[in-house]
DNA sequence: CGTCGTATTGAGGAGGCTCAACTAAGGTGG
DNA sequence: CCACCTTAGTTGAGCCTCCTCAATACGACG
């Protein structure tokens, strides 16, 4: 489909009750997107590439329309924490007293709306729904990221990763074909950060899986769900 | 202060530099709070009391105007995971596919105000300062939650209950005097549950920081920080 | 084809969970 | 008002999982 070339993309569970329970949809109008796209400037990211960092002003705020990034923030001595993946239709760089509070790193080639603040503030004020669709989109992020911190405290380290890749899975951006192949685009080691493991429990925890004959994988960045339900049984142990 | 007979009163550290850095403000001005107090009903809980139960149909939302009080997401198989701890000037209830997600509970007695949606989208449409400060107050909400995955992916229990109790300290409605006095309302258990620990390695942490002499507990649900620096040192060792 | 960063595999140790006993507190009924 | 019961909270012993450290294999790059 060429998302793109409508311009932005907003996918998300609305508040209402109309649609359909628990599937993520597209918020915004034709002419909406059109609207975003004349206010926006695209600009491409290659991979490893800064979208921007954490404590820069922040002029803009970005909507992904091509590739996968990570949000991370950074220590004081160094290390760095992932917080998310984005794909395309998400938005990232929503600040705090006008700064930015996460880094925002292109995983793979990526491309992003650009949009400046007060350029999308005017177009709030002028159409109320498209307000009111970023209020919603806002409001399923804060929802994954309560889910997710539900898996990371109270789980072990398969049931985190069964989740992961469950998630992964539900990503049309990541799903190859209709029968379980899913392409993982960021390192290992970012996957492992993310999920409050080190890269070692992860790389056991796939490896089981492996044995178990749940998952199988040809390159690091490709793998198949071959038992959704066994898999599902790990995600989901309470 | 007399925060009540405003009205509602929405929290949270706004998108724009101009105030100062990292603190959090009051959003609504007299007039929005006024507004919201009167398309808004008062209703009261005794602790306990369950303001809606996850699955049922969302027709409201809340604010808080008076006391403390708890989401939680039931599992399956009736364990039940705390996801957050409200106070005055929070916002709960934001619903999805017309649902609740969560449940939410009294900790204490407490009083909400509930604002039916089709009027509160409504007021939004008319007054375009109020629909955006509900935005950000939710993107408030979410870096908390992003926050709170940090310490509780990667850090130990003494970390996460020092992190726990900075953040209870931070909040003016817990804070009992000038001098690291805090009303800590909610159960052990609550706590544990809330950082992902259980109930005796929670017990275990507290008596360990007791025992260095960085708090001091009389009741229950009253202690006090006697020393800030060691414990932030705990909260923040990265 | 060599090199460096990433990924996997193995052994050992620390921290938190489980199970269990015990204490404290709150609530009920006699 | 007190005895009783129930639930919440504390403390201890043992086990299990995940992290740490170290060595090795893989792969992407020049």
């Amino acid at each position: 489909m060429a998302f793109t070339a409508l311009g932005p993309s907003l996918r998300a569970i609305p508040f209402e009750r109309s649609w359909p329970q628990g599937i993520a949809t597209e918020l915004l109008t034709e002419g909406q997107r059109q609207h975003l796209a004349e206010i926006a400037t695209v600009r491409t990211f290659r991979p490893g590439g800064l979208v921007f960092h954490q404590g820069a002003p922040a002029d803009a705020i970005f909507i992904v329309s091509r590739g996968v990034l990570k949000t991370f923030h950074a220590n004081r001595n160094g290390t760095q924490r992932v917080l998310a993946f984005w794909f395309p239709a998400d938005v990232v760089g929503l600040a705090e007293s006008g700064r930015y509070v996460n880094s925002v790193q292109a995983v793979t080639a990526a491309a992003m709306y650009a949009v400046n603040v007060e350029a999308l503030k005017a177009s709030f004020r002028r159409d109320f729904a498209l307000h009111f669709q970023f209020l919603c989109k806002v409001t399923h992020e804060l929802r994954e990221a309560q889910a997710r911190l539900i898996s990371m405290a109270h789980h072990g380290a398969l049931c985190k990763v069964a989740v992961f890749l469950e998630m992964m899975q539900g990503n049309s951006s990541l799903r190859e074909d209709g029968n379980g192949a899913v392409w993982l685009p960021m390192s290992r080691m970012d996957v492992a950060n993310y999920l409050g493991l080190t890269a070692e429990t992860l790389s056991r925890a796939v490896a089981r899986m492996k044995r178990q004959g749940i998952i199988e994988t040809s390159d690091r960045h490709h793998l198949r769900i071959l038992d959704r339900t066994r898999l599902h049984a790990l995600a989901d142990p309470g």
